[in-house]
DNA sequence: CGGGAGGTTGATCACCATCAACAACCGTGG
DNA sequence: CCACGGTTGTTGATGGTGATCAACCTCCCG
């Protein structure tokens, strides 16, 4: 499939619930100060909705207060990669250059706080709160870097899966409370197709593989992004993160 | 191939000319007088040393002087993935948490300085470069994203090699200066595996394509490691960048 | 009930990984 | 000088994973 322009913009979504690894918290107060800056304004979007396309003017720094949405780039013959996917909390759109290096677009109805450019440069503690969320950032796509270099599609699958999975799958992983009952329920938000963008894969392997692993017993559907998983010990030895 | 320790050192390896696209300079003056705090120092490695390991303690930020390095992840069953090569003025080691999330190792004999992370949080023109060096690594993973996610294994050679080519394939790129003559030539400093490993390949799929691209007269080759580039433009036609 | 988008499943193919052998290169030591 | 062993790179044969092409299903909403 080949993206080339707009999509229609369909309402609804229900509320996200992303990433639940934790994120840099604004420690402090200068944070909160700009987000009530007179240059800072609250912005809402539908589901699919486009934010900036790769290439627009970058003046503004988003956070996402409730929602998702998905930094992607295109090459010019229609193959998409979706490189970022972000939650509640996450920034963007800050591109170090004049223009977007990527198109944004949400993935279910999401808010988001625009900053001003000006605002977030003469506030250090501003600039501080940012380096941290970029350094974070830089940690995600090396590990997304592994994924898309080195992972079989199985294996991307399962991390896909695991990273929606709260305090497990993580260095600090300290395995499931129950040791028989070790289920958990993850929404996705997202299509097979942007799954598939994101995982490097077409939308067809991403349905194989997810038929694939309710056929093994590894997980269970509900309406198709809802995703319970059985045992989440046995999704996470699947991710390649592991010494089988 | 798997990677499981350490490498043995040999010595020797000729002065780096990496990564010619532009980064952020530090434009103020505070950024030099770090260079020059008591906490900061100078180190010398020579090629393939290991910097740090995934995992160690992360109490420094280290800026190369001259040379390269790369960072590299590893899967415990011995995969590698190389998520960054860096050049002269590449700042890395500064990972958000405690630990390293990356191995760094030096691709050939490299001096980098060394700073203390108490002085870097203490300087807020530190942080501004800094955050300015993390936010252009970002947009440069996401142009990775894309070749690991997207690109064939001739267009991830091809986008590797135009890499080094200065003033070229970038978004500004005004084309060659003369129609006629559009050469180049670029010196890799990395082996083949290297290589694999940073494009998401195999030893043998680097190797043929480079073959393949010497067969149609794309390049030639001076001892494996320097590329002649006999048309430029060609070469970049092949990058999956521009439409056909 | 009908239409359309999104998702699944099947058959086939191509690209790249794998396995294996060989060649080129380089320093060492006879 | 050449023989050598080790490392790195090249080339060939073969196979598997995932892409592609195509049909069908399912859910939703009118």
């Amino acid at each position: 499939m080949a993206y080339t322009s707009f999509r229609d913009d369909r309402g609804g979504g229900q509320s996200s619930q992303h990433r639940v690894t934790s994120r840099p918290s604004p420690d402090n107060e200068a944070w909160e100060t700009l987000r009530n800056a007179q240059g800072t304004r609250r912005q809402s979007y539908a589901a699919h909705d486009v934010i900036y396309f790769e290439g627009d003017d970058a003046n503004c720094l988003y956070e996402i207060v409730s929602g998702a949405a998905m930094l992607y780039k295109l090459l010019p013959d229609g193959r998409r990669q979706v490189v970022e996917v972000l939650g509640p909390g996450d920034l963007f759109g800050f591109d170090m250059d004049a223009y977007h290096d990527c198109s944004a677009e949400t993935l279910v109805a999401t808010t988001a706080l625009v900053f001003n450019r000006r605002d977030i440069e003469a506030s250090s503690a501003a600039q501080s709160h940012l380096t941290r969320c970029a350094l974070q950032q830089v940690c995600a796509m090396h590990d997304h870097a592994v994924l898309l270099g080195r992972k079989s599609a199985y294996e991307r699958v399962a991390s896909f899966l695991m990273r929606f999975v709260p305090d497990r799958g993580t260095p600090t992983c300290k395995g499931p409370d129950d040791e028989e009952h070790d289920e958990g329920t993850v929404t996705l938000n997202m299509t097979r197709q942007e799954m598939a963008d994101y995982l490097g894969l077409t939308i067809e392997t991403v349905s194989r593989v997810i038929s694939d692993m309710k056929r093994k017993g590894v997980i269970r559907l509900e309406k198709h992004d809802k995703v319970v998983i059985n045992r989440i010990c046995s999704l996470c030895q699947l991710t390649g993160a592991h010494a089988d």
